[in-house]
RNA sequence: GUGAGUGUAGCUCAGGUGGUAGAGCCCCGGGUUGUGGCCCCGGUUGUCGUGGGUUCGAGUCCCAUCACUCACCCCA
């Protein structure tokens, strides 16, 4: 038998309800906000990504899903949304419509790991990102409208993770004062982090190594030294933020995983998820548009992992019901063609109504199986019924029922779904 | 890429020291020749992950292999 590959899987339809609950809260919340969708291919050139994300992350290092096609062109499954955004916007010539874009996406993107808890080869995010302004109250907005969502969803309170990884104006400084504080320490450090004191030091906050935890407790935090534009801008954002009411904790420690992030950066883990407990990620991005050929335009955005998301959903979520409302039953090849056409008619004034063409089934199995079904009313056309030219409409709560004609089938079903 | 754990019915799982497989749920039928849920009765479902080895005999022991899960790494 064939079966799914490695690190992928199906959603079956009892699942699906959860995350059209989710997908259904993200576009009402967004565009309450002056978000509108943009939808762009799975797949990229390779190129893009590369020096979108940065050659020496670990994404484009050894996560990417990336072949050749027909023609030889290297290709990638998208790992992440803000690259192939940001490349659209440049496309579209975007900066010239409006000075502000907020724009949001949701689906599938590929990284290549070992799959486990709450990570996938295939995984769905739902992202925004806001372009053309360096505000500090677009970050603070992006992330009460963040919060809002969650909140929408039932997850809440969450812990939002705040800090500030500066930029091309007080990183490099910085960088060179923590490699000072390193280089001494060397020879504690685990393997892992004496390649990041090479490559990338700022990366040595996210070891998990204890010991190495310990040295990077002392180290000297970025926080303490922003550049004046950087401190300013995040101490806006606070300030917006405490207006908001938004609690918020701040980790001298976050750094993230790509290369693009300046000034702010944030996270939010939730409990449940196992050892991937991040449950969305973001910041701001004040270089990457021009990094990919496109004009200087600042840009700030999110992206929440959906299988997450999906999983942290309390039981209490208010996820609608996808039960019929009528379960029409036709007994006898007579009676299915009569349940045709009540379901048709039902189904023209909006309810939602299922008929399945069992005629040899007793009519006891297909109550058995509108009751399964969680189905709030049954329609039977049997025998009796057909020859009468009138049909019986059962209430399955109380096991009521009433004898209906075609013509007052809608009123009828009204009354009863009141009383 | 590294480590650990687990693979028995559609699902969740039992199966001391080796003697050719069970339960619950689900599904189907009946108890009511046209009335669901609860209850009762009956029934269907297995290359015991795969390949090899030891043995008179392997779900059980050994080896290999594959898959899944969790963790490391990293991230959503």
């Amino acid at each position: 038998m064939v079966e799914a590959v490695k690190g992928v899987r199906d959603i079956l339809p009892d699942e699906i309800r959860a995350w059209h609950f989710v997908e259904e809260r993200a576009r009402d919340t967004f565009e309450r906000y002056g978000f509108r969708e943009i939808r762009t291919p799975i797949f990229e050139s390779t190129e893009l990504f590369a020096r979108g994300i940065g050659e020496g992350t670990d994404i484009v290092a050894k996560e990417m899903y990336t072949f050749p096609d027909r023609k030889g062109r290297s290709l990638t499954l998208r790992p992440e949304n803000t690259a192939p955004v940001a490349r659209a916007y440049i496309e579209h010539q975007m900066h010239r419509r409006s000075e502000v874009e907020r724009l949001y996406y949701l689906g599938p993107m590929f990284r290549y790991e070992r799959p486990q808890k709450g990570r996938m080869r295939q995984f769905y995010q739902i992202g925004v990102e806001v372009l053309g302004s360096d505000h500090p109250a677009i970050d603070a907005e992006t992330l009460e409208m963040l919060v809002a969502f969650l909140g929408r969803l039932g997850i809440a309170p969450v812990q939002l993770v705040l800090n500030s990884v500066g930029d091309p104006e007080c990183r490099p400084a910085y960088k060179e004062i923590l490699r000072r504080y390193l280089l001494p320490r060397r020879e504690s450090l685990c393997e892992d982090c004496r390649r990041r004191l090479d490559t990338n030091p700022l990366r040595c906050f996210d070891c998990k190594v204890p010991a190495d935890r310990d040295v990077m407790a002392q180290a000297p935090a970025i926080l303490d030294h922003l550049c004046d534009a950087c401190r300013g801008h995040f101490e806006r954002v606070r300030e917006h933020l405490d207006a908001f009411g938004i609690a918020y904790t701040i980790d001298r420690r976050l750094v993230r995983g790509l290369d693009y992030y300046r000034r702010t950066a944030f996270e939010v883990t939730a409990p449940g998820l196992g050892a991937q407990n991040a449950l969305l990620g973001g910041g701001r991005y004040d270089g990457l548009i021009e990094e990919l050929g496109g004009p200087a335009v600042p840009g700030f955005g999110f992206a929440v992992g959906e299988d997450r998301l999906v999983m942290s959903l309390p039981a209490t979520a208010a996820i609608p019901d996808d039960a019929p409302e009528v379960f029409v039953v036709g007994l006898g090849e007579a009676g299915v063609s009569a349940a045709l056409q009540a379901a048709r008619r039902l189904r023209g004034s909006g309810h939602r109504t299922l008929v399945e063409p069992l005629p040899g089934k007793s009519l006891k199995a297909q109550l058995r199986r509108a009751n399964d079904l969680r189905a709030r009313f049954v329609l039977i056309l049997g025998e009796e019924e057909i020859q009468r030219g009138v049909m019986t409409l059962k209430r399955m709560s109380d096991g009521s029922q009433a004898t209906v004609r075609l013509d007052e089938l809608d009123r009828r079903l009204g009354e009863m779904a009141r009383a």
